[in-house]
DNA sequence: CTGAAAGCGCTTACAG
DNA sequence: CTGAAAGCGCTTACAG
């Protein structure tokens, strides 16, 4: 039924070696055979069968990319199918498909990873999340499999990770506020074991520091990445004797929430209180007001470590750098602007 | 280096034949036998390669997701997160893997899919799209490959569909502005040649026309997926000698630039113009006000595509139906709520 | 420049 | 209940 490389090889008068070295242009075969064989390659439509190619070369092109638990950072439901499309568009474009994978414990993620890794299946792996003490990561390491994380982890010092100067970043956002006229700035930061949320809190007491201004724990509020966070933390944020005027949120979604509460109870953004934020989602620039939002380019983010990745796997000692990053860019809306 | 059957046969005193039959759980091996299989097995680390597997069993317990190309219905970003969510979980949980392929012309993607089926390379394609006249379904029908659709496609009529009862989805929208007083209802569409739109036309004509309102095609507007549409549509329908006093709004985004601008305008949702739209994105609640509309259950939308695809690869010859709808279900927030 | 042969790691009739 | 043998479709030294 299927065409194969013998069936290739008699039509054309060669042997199947010859065949398959057309395929991978062998140097040493000459111009008249790889045209003849190539021919009769289109007229009997012979596609090469993947898993036997694998099989021998013990290759796949094949990356696979292990999602995030659902329980956990459901947030990145927000910036996922950017990701994924940086990461779908450069594994295409450099001959690699994609497998994607997850589980739903923690042991199922390492068992999913670990059948990946050792029965051949991919030829590297892309974590999507950056945990702290990941027994995927210590596999990855043992096996001395390739990987790269988007994100950035403190466990390991030599391995590729792409990720945002997120700790930049929040100085930058917090900066912003500052040259706005705001003196009394709070941060409304996620979960604080995420690294993410630790270099963005580190970014913003370093620029509220810098300007001699208050580092009020009471103005520090940690949550999740959700609206109801957001909501919450205003609550909090609003109740307190001595108000902030300005706030820089961990995240767009957060954000929603908080705008959200403070319309609810009559407050006015940016007038009572101004808000800059990150990821710069789409619906930043549709929410009312339109909100201010550091883009952290994600599809970049994706891209590049896709790049990365397969970069790593093709020279098995990479010469280049193990760190990367992405370079991120304050977009001011109407959300931080102060009214004259 | 890679631990093979023939190390566990060796280790275990069994032939190759022996292991491989206790790995696929074949019924006439003793207990013991079995037994002292697997403890050799978990002792010396062994994976089976799953492309030696898929070599001879001719399966590969992977099935492929083909992505919409980017310049076409980038409004699928939307629900792409969570349509993959819904696949990813149940091709996980039926022991599957999921490859992501794409293309960025029509021929790229033709001949992404032609490499993954003709290479053996997945036991069947999930097309995350459903457009008219597609070479892709073509040759899948061709080479009578396994796949099936999330949408609706009316070149074949027998082939795997999963998708929403668009026309009554609409109905049920439209009927709902009727039922709060509206008596001039306009329709903002999505472009012409996706049937999703004309699907949603169709439910809202026929709700208009049953309650012997105004079918007037200067209330209809086609456009994209695209907020910016939504803001044309608007710019247009307000600029109307006739006004209508509602609209349905084919998704969910194009409703958030009717929104921006009927704000701009100085217009207020829902007392000068009341809006439902479909798909009931996270961001339609979060909305000033939050926005009604029709919650198509994208993730089931994913989970039953990937559910009855794998079943279609495994019974041969289904036995069950070919077109699935999914349910859905209006869910009223103030934007469409007249206000007494 | 090309071919014959061995082998990648598994499965599966066939035989006992 | 178990083993020896053939084979899935390819690649790659080795030899010429």
């Amino acid at each position: 039924m299927t065409v194969t490389i013998k069936d290739v090889a008699k039509r054309a008068g060669v042997s199947p070696s010859t065949v398959s070295r057309v395929i991978s242009n062998h140097p040493r075969i000459s111009e008249e055979t790889s045209l003849r064989v190539r021919k009769v390659m289109d007229e009997i439509g012979y596609h090469p069968n993947m898993m036997a190619k694998s099989l021998v070369s013990r290759t796949t092109s094949t990356i696979a990319v292990i999602l995030p638990r659902p329980a956990d950072e459901l947030f990145q439901n927000l910036f996922f199918s950017e990701v994924i499309r940086g990461i779908v568009t450069q594994s295409t474009r450099s001959g690699y498909d994609l497998l994607m994978a997850t589980g739903t414990t923690e042991r199922e993620e390492l068992e999913t990873v670990t059948r990946l890794v050792r029965g051949r299946r991919v030829d590297g792996i892309l974590l999507l999340y950056s945990r702290a003490n990941d027994p995927v990561i210590a596999m990855l390491k043992e096996a001395d499999f390739p990987f790269a994380i988007i994100g950035r982890n403190e466990d390991y010092p030599d391995i590729l990770t792409i990720d945002n100067d997120n700790v930049q970043a929040s100085y930058d956002a917090t900066r912003h506020l500052i040259s706005q006229g705001h003196e009394r700035i709070g941060f409304v930061s996620g979960p604080p074991n995420l690294i993410v949320s630790r270099d963005r809190l580190a970014g913003y007491t370093k620029a509220v520091r810098e300007a001699r201004l208050p580092v009020r724990s009471d103005w520090i509020v940690e949550g999740e990445f959700l609206q109801e966070s957001g909501y919450r933390a205003m609550s909090l944020l609003m109740g307190l004797p001595e108000r902030p005027t300005a706030l820089v949120v961990v995240d767009d979604v957060v954000t929603f929430g908080i705008l959200c509460g403070l319309v609810e109870l009559g407050y006015s953004v940016p007038k009572d209180i101004a808000l800059v934020s990150f990821n710069n989602i789409v619906f930043s620039e549709l929410a009312t007001p339109p909100i201010s939002s550091i883009d952290i380019g994600i599809y970049q983010l994706g891209y590049t470590a896709s790049q990365e990745l397969i970069r790593f796997i093709q020279h098995e000692h990479p010469s280049h750098a193990l760190r990367h990053i992405i370079p991120h860019r304050l977009v001011v809306r109407e959300s931080s602007l102060r009214r004259s």
